[in-house]
DNA sequence: AAATAATGTGAAAAAATTGTAAACATTCCG
DNA sequence: CGGAATGTTTACAATTTTTTCACATTATTT
């Protein structure tokens, strides 16, 4: 019925929230690495991941960071020990409950019950279509119509719009644009974002000035008012 | 904007939530027991509780029971004991998350964050904005309303504008101005700062004495009292 | 009131930014 | 493997912005 990852570079760890996470009718995947559970995500969806912070190739944190980017996926972290600045950063940067080891299995268990109850419902609200005048933009179904008529874009184009509707109506520098919607490794022109605004004004057609040019800093999405 | 409702019998547990709480701009209400706390529940609408498991009247299960039942109030439960069986219960009934005494109280703030972040979904539409009379300062959009017209300005003026703002009232020099609005590393002209502030005052017409000129030291952003 | 100093203003010169297209690189697929 | 699609970099023109500077205006001091 759901899907559960769980990414921790310690056999034993997957091995014993498996057995719980199965016997509780949940169908669970594992991972070695953060690396190996990005990988993952963008094949198969998840209902909820379970990760360590400390993990070879790709941390937990950064890990979630990039999962993140790509899928509303609820984390559900591992610690080895209960220092408050991982929980805190770890909160930020969307992390959504925070277990210590070591843990009791029944404690997981009931949290990822939780946390999985509360995040299904609100798949209802997520389904709709953002309407802005003739632009309508579904994230979930990752459809755009222009008046209407379905338009096809590249993927960095969906996500470069997606994060600027979501984000509409805030100033975004390249910098942010390029942290948050290339990723933290990418180490590339400034510029290339320049381009990507210029194919999705193309394919966005007349509701191109949606995306506004803030000079001197980068653009924004936002609807202009009458 | 948020209401919180800390229900403790302990005084200084209450004080010490309400506190960081009402650092971050939560309006917070206290209730010393259960049953107070059901009984402020029906009249006010509460974001989220944060309860003690331990307290006089009705405790806290029993009372988090039957404030589920009237409203879907996200409850964070405090406990004395780290005792699993309280946690498993507590989520059976409808508890969001679990905090065990002693607590950090920047932890039990970012849980309080995340908890109300997941449970209202943020709304990007509208962005907090600086009303001055008819100056109206929407910074995160870089949105500036002229009597409700929107003004468009030059970066810097943008920048210089943002920065008086967030420093009203303080007098700043150009030296001030020229280190932190066009940064440590312009070499250029003291006048330039006057140049924009002439082009900033064109910007605002009506409001261009809201930005006081200094004599002998620089500026400042102040709105005059009739 | 005159002299002095500081600020306001307009316009030209200098610098920076952005849109765009095309070249180049990479990835994805069959 | 090879071609197509996608992504990135680069170059350049058009445009906007910033800076400088000369001079006007205003405020302050003597």
């Amino acid at each position: 019925m759901y899907n559960i990852l769980v990414a921790d570079d310690e056999e034993k760890i997957r091995e014993v929230i498996k057995e719980y996470a199965e016997f509780e009718g949940y169908t669970v995947y594992e991972a070695e690495n953060g690396m190996q559970a990005l990988d993952m995500v963008k094949k198969i969806d998840f209902d909820l991941i379970v990760m360590d912070v400390m993990m070879p190739k790709l941390d937990g944190f950064s890990a979630c960071k990039e999962i993140k980017k790509i899928k509303d996926i609820p984390v559900l972290m591992l610690s080895a020990r209960g220092d408050e600045y991982d929980k805190l950063f770890g909160f930020e940067i969307g992390v959504d409950d925070y277990v210590v080891k070591p843990f009791s299995p029944k404690e997981v268990m009931a949290r990822i019950n939780v946390i999985i109850r509360r995040h299904k419902p609100s798949d209802n609200t997520k389904n709709e279509t953002l309407v802005f005048g003739g632009l309508e933009i579904d994230m979930v179904g990752r459809n755009v119509y222009v008046d209407g008529e379905k338009v096809d874009m590249t993927p960095k184009e969906y996500d470069l719009l997606f994060y600027l509707v979501r984000n509409r109506n805030i100033a975004l520098s390249r910098d942010k644009l390029l942290e948050d919607v290339w990723g933290f490794d990418f180490f590339g022109d400034d510029r290339t974002v320049d381009t990507h605004i210029k194919m999705l004004r193309g394919s966005i057609g007349a509701y191109r000035d949606y995306i506004v040019t803030l000079r001197g800093l980068g653009y924004k999405f936002e609807v202009p008012q009458s």
